[in-house]
DNA sequence: CGATTGCGTTAGAGCGCTCTAAATCTTACG
DNA sequence: CGTAAGATTTAGAGCGCTCTAACGCAATCG
């Protein structure tokens, strides 16, 4: 019931060991007639290599390890999408590893990885702390992508929130609007660099910047709104850290009576595909994310491949996708 | 530069390579003191584990190899979580592929995941054919989860479809609604038991089914939604194949002028958290994903643990998520 | 015609680990 | 104090594969 190995395959097919293992990694060097005679009795057997012992004699292994934050988010999935596409064209395999939200967890996915002897790591918007990575890299190349901090020692692959916070202040100010306000992602890491980039665009404007507290989720929203409502200080336009965020704005007011972009207009963050739905029509700042992932591999192959040994930093431009959620103020 | 092993650790211990494997496995019958310097000279030296080797010596991996149709999909996503909860509580590690949307691509992780000696396959809403998965379950034991299709030898979790299609029913039935349309998932694999138990139910309760033809995207509904409007023979409920498919209904539907609920409710079908959106706040039919992933582990474990080689099929209950999108129908 | 070349093939060591069986060390008991 | 029973520790084989070095053999050459 244990399945075949090369040496089965070996005497079926009436050679040595060591001649499957040529066919098997199709080497020029080995005559039509047994090259056939193998890949039959591999076909017949059903023979399928077993990577563990390859990799062992080989000590590679041709693969990557990603974590992803968290795989319930739609912006994550493109960029593995990127990451994947690269990493065939390179002829590596990428095992993944959900990170669930969750340092402690990411921390297990790191270990895993380690000990599955990947050749690089590819944190994608890692709840890791700089320990963490520093320590990861120290042991594999490792490449951050679309975390912001500032990681000693890995590469990082970012888009530059800060021009993207000021893009979506630009848009709104030359629609006409003057009484913007910036509901922020409170904790997150994109965040301190997005509201940043919101308050410089709008000093150098010459408006004042007015942020509230929200969240990286639709509910955070919310609390931010009503308080507006209640405080009868109900801006133009809205900033909203991300999406999701926005989305929650969305609901939050129109459950008020106001309408969107009629009475408010609204500016959400990361061109997700909710962003994308007719029915939300969000304006939004995107992120290049196939490009960011396939940038990840290539990075970290530099590393692999060539040995490069100074950290590597990418910093994308992010551009503004206008939809219907944006439009003129309505006229004082 | 290369990475330290048993060998290294035992002997800064000094002790013997055996002894820090009995460490490592924290074996019972190893003394506190020698325990300590294995773990300390470990430490010093970041030792790690290599899988490969491990796997190989123990001719197991205690790792199960999943497939998702896509990673895109928010679906899919809590369907990982329900695995990964269930496969941590067994100490099984979970690889993830990402299918693509592409029976090729999926064909090919099935070989990777193969070749990585993966205890077991959970193949997540698979593209692939029948025969693909008959051969895949031979070598391995198999799970398919939500993927209504008869696989010989592989174990399948999934909802049943017409019956959720007939809650989505009756519940519009019981709102008052007599003129339902069904816009169906064309070529999608749960199409056919969805329209089927929409058809059903509508006959049983004497009403004349309408299927259109749809997608599983928010473009395809809007043909559909066009012709409706084109026809005049506008139902006051549209039943939808999925929740992009209602979004897109529920876009189109506001863009001829009409509104949700008042005189259009849509129903759609999985629960992701697009219809959970306060903006959609679509009513939907819900397939505890969760769970599905749970059992798909205990499943798969069965047959690895203790043997079981008849397949299991399990057919979960789906349920109603009552929300905004459906009223009573105006009076008429 | 023996020596040389080069292609195709193979023997055998070694990758880092586990596991069995055997060795060694303690401890307890008559 | 000798010895058996446990408690710890270790030697060594083996997991399935790759890779180096060497082998056999036919073609080529002086």
């Amino acid at each position: 019931m244990s399945r075949p190995t090369m040496e089965t395959v070996a005497e079926r097919a009436g050679v040595s060991r060591a001649l499957v293992s040529l066919v098997m990694n199709n080497s020029s060097k080995v005559s039509e007639a047994k090259r056939q005679a193998v890949l039959h009795a591999a076909e017949q057997l059903g023979y399928r290599p077993n990577l563990h012992a390859r990799n062992l004699a080989q000590a590679r292994t041709k693969t990557l390890g990603m974590i992803i934050n968290d795989i319930h988010n739609p912006f994550f999935a493109e960029v593995v999408y990127g990451v994947e596409a690269a990493a065939d064209d390179y002829g590596f395999d990428v095992l993944i590893l959900n990170g669930g939200r969750d340092a402690k967890r990411e921390r297990r996915a790191v270990e895993t990885h380690l000990q599955f002897q990947v050749e690089a790591l590819i944190l994608v918007g890692p709840k890791l702390d700089n320990d963490d990575i520093v320590r990861a890299s120290a042991v594999v190349p490792t490449v951050v992508v679309a975390s912001g901090r500032d990681n000693p020692g890995a590469d990082t692959i970012t888009t530059d929130d800060e021009r993207g916070a000021a893009l979506a202040v630009q848009h709104l100010v030359q629609l006409g609007h003057t009484d913007i306000v910036h509901i922020d992602g409170a904790a997150n890491i994109s965040s301190r660099a997005r509201s940043h980039g919101y308050e410089k665009a709008m000093r150098s404007l010459g408006l004042e910047p007015r942020t509230l507290r929200g969240g990286d989720d639709e509910a955070d929203a919310e609390a931010a709104i009503v308080d507006l409502a209640e405080t009868d200080s109900m801006p133009t336009a809205i900033f909203a850290f991300n999406d999701l965020v926005a989305a929650g704005a969305l609901s939050t007011l129109e459950a008020a009576g106001l309408r969107v972009p009629d009475d408010v207009s609204v500016v959400g963050y990361d061109n997700t595909f909710i962003a994308e739905l007719n029915h939300m029509s969000l304006t939004t700042v995107n992120q290049p994310r196939h490009q960011m992932g396939q940038l990840a591999i290539r990075t970290v192959l530099e590393r692999i491949e060539d040995d490069r040994t100074e950290p590597t930093r990418i910093d994308l431009a992010p551009t503004l996708s206008v939809r219907r959620s944006t439009a003129p103020p309505r006229k004082a």
